[in-house]
DNA sequence: GTGGTCTAGACCACA
DNA sequence: GTGGTCTAGACCACA
């Protein structure tokens, strides 16, 4: 369920965050179940234990999950953070058409990108 | 017209590559134009002078400027990166909204956004 | 494997880039195998770190090489680039023979130290 | 008779250099007859002077003009300079074939561009 | 004065 | 440990 993407740019603890948020907000992990430990996803992806370890401290700090000692990780429960999520993409949104807008894109351009990547999807 | 903000992540040669090649995009730094030395725009941003050479070498090497040795850079004519930066914009674009769809973000709620930006601009 | 030569005129950083464009084209690096790092390469040919920073960056750039942040450099699968490299050469010795005959060089004359490098070659 | 390549990436002292040389060398500019002054050639070029001196004095101590104080610069006449360029031209061609065969390059497909150049100049 | 190269050395993010 | 950014400062070719 989680993969990194060595060809990205981002950090590797920055992928793993995005992606159990995602996976959390989408409901495919459900509040109070456990996810991997800190090794045995780092054995899984065979990467430094102490990139996990990070991702795992953002993601506590931010409320996504809870840690019980000497037993793991878990889902937490807060719809709290559906909405931050929704803030930080509408202002990266934002930003990116100011940086269209500077250099000459315009707003039916924008549209037909729009269309096409939700058509896309609606045929899933 | 080239300033640099201490608070963005972005390395301050990224900055200045940015900058420029919006400035050249927008004709408002026209073809065979000179450009600020590296010494003087170093002096003006009071940065290092090697920051500003990364940061031409860069513009160079994607083609906004030519140097002319002992003389400085100057613009370009080259319509070709318009393309270019438009071909990034409307990648970033599409791999936004593909995020967006991911925690359940609307079509009509995107539209609304760029309403938002486009409306804007032209009441300037 | 790279060795610098100090009486040549061409920069270090060019000298080291394209001993590796070299040793890549040739199958010699395969891909996704590991470079040295930059301060070991630094260490071992004794110059400073900044100029095999420099030495990656365009190799990087070139899409020789790509980082994984924290591990190192590795070799690209991309065949792209030999045919820029085929592309550059063809047009260095169509200009090269433009010079010639220019000062009056015959196409016999040329043959001759062609087969003498060719020659060379298939004793090895 | 002169002209700068400003795309060129060779210092314009050394095009200078080599225009004349090739001038001379195909006897378009014959033995004893005057060259334009430092100034003049500087004006006409819209060049920094400097650069045309450092050109004459170039070609003086290469043999291929010679000074008359308060007169001007004349063609030398030595046809030891022919060999010299000879000379140079053949060992570029030998480091050029060094390095496509390195990049795989067959020895048919530098005789294909060798013929191409000299065909083409065989229809003028 | 103009850009280009290089060294020495610091500091940071990331793994 | 790994690469990336930046400063300070020197030295060079070129115009």
């Amino acid at each position: 369920m989680i993969s990194i993407d060595y060809q990205n740019r981002k950090p590797i603890y920055e992928q793993i965050v995005e992606r159990f948020q995602i996976l959390i907000i989408q409901g495919i992990l459900t509040p109070d179940s456990q996810i991997p430990s800190v090794r045995t996803l780092a054995m899984d992806l065979s990467i430094n234990p102490n990139t996990i370890q990070k991702a795992y401290a953002l993601l506590e700090q931010q409320g996504y999950i809870y840690p019980i000692k000497g037993r793991g990780n878990f889902v937490a429960h807060n719809e709290h953070f559906i909405q931050q999520k929704r803030g930080n993409f509408f202002e990266a949104l934002a930003t990116l058409f100011k940086k269209g807008i500077e250099i000459g894109i315009t707003q039916a351009e924008c549209t037909r990108v729009m269309e096409a990547e939700y058509k896309e999807v609606s045929h899933d």
